[in-house]
DNA sequence: TTTTGGTTAGTGATTATTAACTAACTTAGT
DNA sequence: ACTAAGTTAGTTAATAATCACTAACCAAAA
């Protein structure tokens, strides 16, 4: 990733945040990083391979963050903060990317991108379910709900409280509300 | 409502559920229900005005339901499963519905759209803090978590739950398993 | 001298929308 | 009952604007 292909991204990213999949075209891309429409293809050969760069950057990012933090000797609940303060850590530093990631609209089009957030999105699924059944198994968590709800109750949870992050034009501390969230969820869900 | 208009509007959601706004085309719209392209204007003015139909068309939807719920002698608890069971009812029946009402996306080229259903969700948010506010002065729902965060996992719950029945391509009984989500949330929020 | 990263000018395809026209039906006047 | 006028809902043909993308050229850096 050159510089110039950073800078690409991240004007892409921002113009989704801001307009919508209907806004990014690469006349408006040209326009943000002030060069004309032809130059974005010296650095990317499609719009396409924008959304591919986009993505695999994301897909990264909660690649380093959850190998991270399952290897290390937590409790379930701390290992589950973690990855809640990984996420709103990121989004503070880069508001828009909520957008995109959380917006499965903008990758319909394309089956292969389509394809590629949902797995993102099982990935993370299958991670909060083995930390939950663990901490299950560690008496930590309480048993008499089944994983699977606990996880879609936890992740829903976050999803939506970043998205109201979003829609309010991120007028409050993410980080703030999203701790008051865990102990939340932490009071309801803890043995 | 003229037939047309409504057959229209079913063609435009199914659209979008299909391929996305960017999908949402008067060539695509029009072929869709075999009429030539400007057959469409005899029925709406314009693009963006299908597109403030389908909102008005929900909003409605949401007004009724949460009217005649809300005007109940039930309890707390009871009162949330029965909106919760109006919506996977209403999904299940226009199961393209959800591609459109659950992703603000789609509204975002459009200040005035995008404004409406934001509305919309804050006006679900006021309704379900309300009931749960009564369901704690009742003593049936737990007093130490905050109406709002309460809030926030029933109903980011039930999107996530949603989001997935969509993303499944419907594969699973969304009625069935969001009676278990219910279930699961009631052990956790009931006193 | 070759490579990198830009430019200008233009491609064909597609976009939402409009103009002009028409067949079929409805309504009102005689 | 019959005709005239108006309405409804469609058509073909065309509009300007915008879309992603390309060819050809150019200057500066390596």
């Amino acid at each position: 990733m050159t510089q110039r292909q950073n800078e690409i991204i991240n004007a892409a990213i921002q113009l989704i945040a801001e307009k919508g999949i209907q806004g990014l075209t690469i006349k408006n891309l040209s326009k943000a990083i002030k060069v004309t429409e032809p130059a974005i293809y010296r650095h990317f050969e499609s719009k396409t391979s924008i959304l591919v760069a986009i993505l695999e950057n994301f897909k990264n990012f909660t690649a380093t963050i959850s190998s991270e933090i399952l290897s290390r000797d937590e409790s379930a609940l701390d290992k589950i903060f973690m990855i809640y303060r990984a996420y709103y850590n990121k989004f503070t530093e880069t508001p828009s990317l909520v957008s995109v990631i959380f917006s499965d609209e903008i990758f319909k089009n394309d089956k292969n991108l389509s394809k590629k957030i949902a797995s993102l999105l099982s990935a993370n699924e299958e991670m909060f379910c083995s930390i939950i059944k663990e901490g299950q198994k560690a008496k930590e968590i309480r048993n008499d709900i089944d994983n699977k709800q606990i996880a879609l109750i936890i992740m829903g949870a976050m999803r939506l409280l970043v998205k109201k992050w979003e829609t309010s034009a991120y007028a409050f501390d993410l980080k703030k509300e999203g701790k008051k969230l865990f102990n939340a969820i932490k009071a309801i869900i803890q043995k």
